[in-house]
DNA sequence: TGTACATCAGTGAACGCGCGTTCACTGATGTAC
DNA sequence: TGTACATCAGTGAACGCGCGTTCACTGATGTAC
């Protein structure tokens, strides 16, 4: 009935998973270019050279999980600013889906801002790619409105840069005050209940006081420009 | 006359001096968790021990740059935040101060953008100390005025993060349009004649009109804070 | 269905190499008298 | 000023260790007939 893989190519998938999360699970505590290939192959329990079997090196492995954390969140901001209705409701919706990202995959996230300028470039290009066209999904969500009320091409993607670097701001910013999730099952969101398994449920309060309130002046900024 | 160093003293310093710009040398490249201490005392022309007279271990050295790099900046802000003549002004001499920061001491900046969320805690804690440092002087700069029009010390600091936050991403969005600066001696700035020895002159421009674009938004919305 | 051959994910041993750290040392600098 | 001793920044050799990469291999899976 299904068109299943064959059993080899299953089993390599399944390899190739292990080592995408021991990779991301040894990456919490130390950079990508600390990591060492050995490492992530005695963690998954194969042979050393296994790993070439996947991957050239560790800046290939460290790509992958690039696309891995950032690939999966095209659509998402559609989805965000689809159901806006108004301004605060906006940015209540879009904080709590950074809160719930970082609650999901803490290491992935954590992965993102260690690596965004770290020391392999063929990742740091990676993220800088992703990071731009989420900027222009942000951008083109809000071109319609903007540019009605008479903003610049530049300046909307002006704006939209702010929105993205201020997102990824307050992602860093929950992943501090919720130092580590050492539950999570990468693959799978964990419940997020609030309060379990984070670190300080009141850091991470303040946290999101905080970016609200800060999109909330971005936004009466916006609201402004050219007019006030 | 006056009171030198004996020349022990001295001699100490310049290999001090030596290798923590070795090492900030060395990290242009890679990221602190991957540098090795025979490669730093190997450029300075040293033996591997001597290292242990100087420093504990790397991410000691870490620390000293971490201090180096963002010790100097306090009254920094008080200076430039006292010739504010205006919103616009303020502007202008905030992002002139990055981009010259950023070309005097470029490998300073992209050690802090870089080990800022490194995978080296002591010296990620040593970077959020100075940063949140550097938000008590904003904070505290900005506070006569902004209290005056009611508003509360909460929201003071979280203006003054989201500054502090700004001026970070500005200066790493200036290192990444002016790739590099081979010829730059650590510990002087450099002449900072625009465009000489900078990647590209016009990407160098265009980060700083959107920062400053930004800027105006964001001061956009403070005026509008709590009154519209 | 059964057989013969091809593919290829993972093995395990081997290699040369550079690493961090230790240690007793050297010899210039500092100090007490 | 001169002498005798103390200090200590930097030396150089040695150590055990884990690294990335290579290679011929094995044996389960896939394919052609």
């Amino acid at each position: 009935m299904s068109h299943t893989l064959g059993v080899r190519q299953a089993q390599k998938q399944k390899t190739r998973r292990a080592l995408l999360d021991a990779g991301l699970r040894l990456l919490e505590d130390q950079s990508l270019s600390s990591l060492g290939l050995r490492e992530v192959t005695r963690v998954v329990g194969v042979a050393p050279a296994a790993f070439y079997r996947h991957f050239r090196d560790m800046s290939d492995l460290g790509v992958a999980l690039v696309e891995e954390s950032l690939g999966s969140l095209h659509g998402v901001v559609r989805v965000i600013l689809a159901e806006r209705d108004g301004d605060e409701q906006l940015i209540d919706a879009t904080v709590e889906a950074v809160a719930e990202l970082v609650r999901g995959y803490p290491a992935h996230i954590r992965f993102i801002a260690r690596e965004r300028h770290g020391g392999v470039r063929p990742v740091r290009e990676a993220i800088a790619a992703e990071l731009s066209r989420f900027a222009d999904e942000v951008a083109e969500a809000f071109a319609p409105q903007l540019t009605a009320e008479g903003w610049s091409p530049e300046d909307v993607r002006m704006l939209a840069e702010l929105y993205v670097d201020h997102m990824v701001m307050t992602a860093t910013a929950f992943l501090e005050a919720q130092p580590s999730d050492p539950g999570a099952q990468p693959g799978e969101p964990s419940e997020a209940q609030p309060g379990e398994g984070a670190g300080d449920p009141e850091a991470v309060r303040r946290v999101a006081a905080t970016a609200r309130r800060q999109l909330l002046l971005i936004s009466l900024g916006r609201r402004h420009w050219r007019t006030g």
